[in-house]
DNA sequence: AGGGGTTGTGTAATCGATTACACGCAGCCA
DNA sequence: TGGCTGCGTGTAATCGATTACACAACCCCT
């Protein structure tokens, strides 16, 4: 390999093939308006010199960084792996790169805006239902809507394109599971509040229980936070309310996961002492012990699915009138976490 | 908020506030050269205009993306989303953004290249030690050498700056341990051994084996690919080879549930009937059942350190000449796969 | 009062790619 | 042959921020 000096420059390849710079350029992006004596120079100028766009002057001039930005509220969740995997694929089958931001400081709003006025991001893939999307959303560029997309998370704005899966149709299926196999005790652990797909399932749940004629008993609810160690804080809460239900439907599975894990402790075994779904079907799902009954996230797909769409939009494919609402189905998979009551 | 027609630009806030560009630019950059009244004056035209920087013309002038690339083998695995969240708190505290980068298409050298010639990234933080370095690192841009960090992952070149943890070192605890609980009959599942981390710790249990003057039997040994899956091939692996040692070092988490999992079915209790050593502690480590005894890897803690580093070098505050070389502690963490033999 | 130094600000070039516009040349027809 | 069309290429302006250099204003000292 040669060692060049100096990254070489369009102005570079244009003096090697002997042509203008304009030449080159047109070359590299409609290469049918240039003759093929000319092209075949350019092309065989850009292999000697090892020639690589300026990302940053290509940027400028265009005004679009063919770069997304993904947030999401804590990407140190093992759950956004996968998702952060698929949408980098489907963003680099596009041509775009991605960038990563988590939730840090006190303004993400700020910030957030930041990159994307800033030139650095040409649209923001949201999977944080709790940031105020009226304010990203009413950002503007040249009279433009900002492109963005919620993933995952519920945003309550149908002006606001959005991927998701129904919250509250799955958690009413787990409960419906619950139901079926014979158990009138069930509890609840609730995710953080903030994210508004918590509050869905929450809201699942509810009205699963009132269909099937079931109370909802405010000691067999607990605010959890998502994480494994607030499962065994929903476990120690409902240890400490005296009775137990007979099922729990966890707002995820490293929740169900960590309740089940403590009440094991106890000497209380799941199934067979208590029956638990979880939600996600997260990879240790299956393997854990028990096996978990989950609702299973097409979490892969949700991230393809937002990916394409916020190209799109960026790219102007997708219409600008209506927006985009896809949601994707979760289905029930039931392992050996659930059993019939009694 | 107000709605601009357009972005602002410098130039906008220029005119705002009765001064030049440059003004503007040095009261951003360096406000003790500027007078004080002219610096209130800009930074109420900066307010007043809701004025943000243009990253693209900013890094075309100044050669500096202020942007990291990190790159994964498999950005999907759950055990990088820990490593991902420390990455982007440490680079956000130093200016930087996160561009993130998976494995895609057949030649990883090509593409990593394009991203940091494009000038869009400054640097590089590899999480992966099968890529060809000499190749990255002969990578040069004004003669100096391309900024690169190695991490978790070895790289057998003592010229590359890395922050990783002793593979090997570790592994021979882990062998250690099992060989203090009486085991004789020791197993291994190995990582991929495109990884050279994967290597380090065969050579580390090899070492301790032979230490110990225990024999490594060929049948005991299986190439997984570091998760779930591949650890219940490997106990089916184990299952056919007739006899079964009595304890398994696994080089990860993962392969240390899918093992233990695909045990279970046949009624083969871990740490009754095996011991099992994982390698990382990854979050359901301690809620799994059993308990996993396992090598914790810091793996915030690498993140950090290495980013910390790669910017370091980016600015120049690190010194040129002699390579960082950051070797982290991994732990033993004793829980309940692992009891004394027979 | 005049020379030298310091301080603060403006002017203009620069980074590299894109593209509107202009121009030259070939082909075609009258 | 003259004029028209159309194709391929070059010229030069542009995107927005930074900074070397120039210069003006002021202070201080002799």
């Amino acid at each position: 390999m040669v060692l060049a000096r100096k990254t070489p420059t369009i102005q570079d390849v244009a003096r090697h093939a002997s042509v203008s710079a304009a030449t080159v350029s047109r070359v590299l992006s409609s290469p049918e308006r240039v003759t093929e004596t000319t092209r075949e120079r350019v092309y065989a100028a850009v292999r000697d010199t090892g020639y690589t766009i300026n990302q940053a002057a290509r940027s400028l001039r265009l005004k679009a960084a063919r770069t997304i930005l993904m947030a999401a509220p804590n990407i140190g969740n093992p759950f956004y792996s996968t998702i952060v995997d698929a949408v980098i694929r489907e963003a680099a089958e596009r041509g775009y790169s991605v960038l990563v931001a988590s939730r840090i400081g006190d303004d993400p709003n700020r910030w957030l805006s930041d990159y994307l006025l800033s030139n650095r991001a040409d649209g923001l893939l949201l999977f944080d239902g709790s940031l105020d999307t009226n304010r990203l959303h009413g950002l503007r560029d040249d009279g433009v809507a900002l492109p963005l997309v919620a993933a995952y998370d519920e945003i309550p704005d149908a002006k606001i394109h959005s991927v998701i899966t129904d919250n509250r149709l799955a958690a009413k299926r787990a409960i419906k599971h619950l139901v079926e196999l014979g158990h009138t005790e069930i509890g609840h652990i609730i995710g953080p509040s903030r994210n508004q797909s918590t509050n869905e399932r929450f809201i699942g749940f509810a009205e699963a229980m009132q269909e099937a004629g079931l109370a909802v008993r405010e000691e067999w609810l607990f605010p959890g936070t998502y994480n494994m160690e607030s499962g065994t804080a929903a476990a120690e809460h409902l240890l400490a309310s005296g009775k137990l239900p007979t099922a729990v439907f966890s707002g995820n599975d490293e929740m169900a996961i960590g309740l089940i894990h403590r009440l094991r402790l106890e000497g209380l075994d799941c199934p067979r002492d208590i029956s638990v779904v979880g939600f996600d079907d997260i990879a240790v799902a299956r393997f854990f012990d028990p096996p978990l009954t989950t609702m299973r996230q097409p979490r892969e797909e949700i991230g393809r699915m937002a990916t394409r769409s916020l190209i799109d939009i960026i790219e102007g494919i997708a219409p600008e009138d209506e927006p985009i609402h896809v949601v994707l189905n979760s289905d029930l998979v039931i392992r050996e976490s659930t059993r019939r009551a009694g």
